[in-house]
DNA sequence: GGTGATTTGTTATAACATAACATTATGAGT
DNA sequence: ACTCATAATGTTATGTTATAACAAATCACC
């Protein structure tokens, strides 16, 4: 695994890291963002949050409605789908339209595109820079993007088989 | 869902085109392909096909399965969602992520990863060439992409509003 | 024309998502 | 603090998308 010229950021999620800190710095943003901008930072919302940053897999709308109704904060799918919502209109979000599932931004406060790798073995999903080419066929063609979505799925490096390698 | 405003200024893609090319050449080239590969290129198969290729629209498999049912073909979920998996894993069509639907591929028989621009308002979908450099971040992270997709959503030019083209 | 694999038919249910409306909380202005 | 408007949440009901499981028919091949 040697450096390359042009190294893109760091695709958080595969491998071994300070998830504590993804946490930690990923609920500070969020404060202030919501903060800034006189959004609602509310305990169903922070909690959601909260749930999709566990990890850096990816939850259906259910699993993290099961989770509040766990906790008292709420039973029905609105309620999920409510604040799932709030967090990816805001960008502290993403949903996963291959896994109809959300994970939690990596990179929030800046906007920009979502663009994953989705492991089909371990379920972790890890998102990295797009930048696509299709921008420039958009262009070409007089198509005005307003949202975009790029999904590689297969296998990280933790799943694929030592023979594979 | 029909781009029925001004006239569209006939960009690549989403312009007028000789559709009946469309249909005849992709029938055709599936048929090919079903008889070099010894794959049953059966009447539902072969219906459901027919359908995508009336537009550059997505359909859902419901909608497609009415369409079956109006013909006898077949009247229970199972019964599309088979056909369309079929036309899927052999390259025929593609699956919609964002819109949970399907459309016939615009050049099947070559191996190629996805892309498209769906347009919001009229729901015509274009496929583009993808080549992102996603393929590079998963070279460096050592994941093997094994599929992709990349959506972007948007307004195609018929369906730009004047003042804002 | 037998036979083993593939495809289709059918039932039932799982999984995902939203419309609509009632209720409660928030916050800006008085 | 009170009032009104807005935003958020609670709740009911339903709509939409997708698959598991098994039976029956069909096909490919010998
Ligand atoms: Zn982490
Ligand atoms: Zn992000
Ligand atoms: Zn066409
Ligand atoms: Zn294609």
């Amino acid at each position: 695994m040697k450096p390359e010229k042009t190294t893109p950021p760091a695709p958080v999620g595969f491998g071994a890291h300070d998830h504590a800190h993804c946490k930690t710095e990923a609920m500070a943003k969020a404060q202030a963002v919501c903060e800034a901008r006189k959004l609602q930072f509310t305990p169903v919302r922070k909690r959601v949050l909260e749930i999709l940053l566990e990890s850096h897999e990816a939850l259906g709308a259910y699993d993290v409605l099961a989770r509040l109704a766990a906790e008292g904060l709420g039973s029905k799918p609105p309620v999920a789908y409510r604040a799932l919502g709030f967090l990816v209109e805001h960008g502290f979000a993403h949903r996963i339209e291959k896994l109809n599932a959300f994970v939690a931004c990596s990179h929030p406060g800046r906007a920009h595109d979502a663009a994953f790798m989705i492991c089909r073995d371990c379920g972790l999903v890890a998102e990295a820079e797009p930048q696509s080419p299709l921008r420039r066929s958009a262009g070409a063609a007089g198509f005005q993007i307003e949202s975009m979505v790029i999904e590689a799925e297969g296998l990280c490096p933790a799943c694929i088989p030592e023979d594979k390698a």
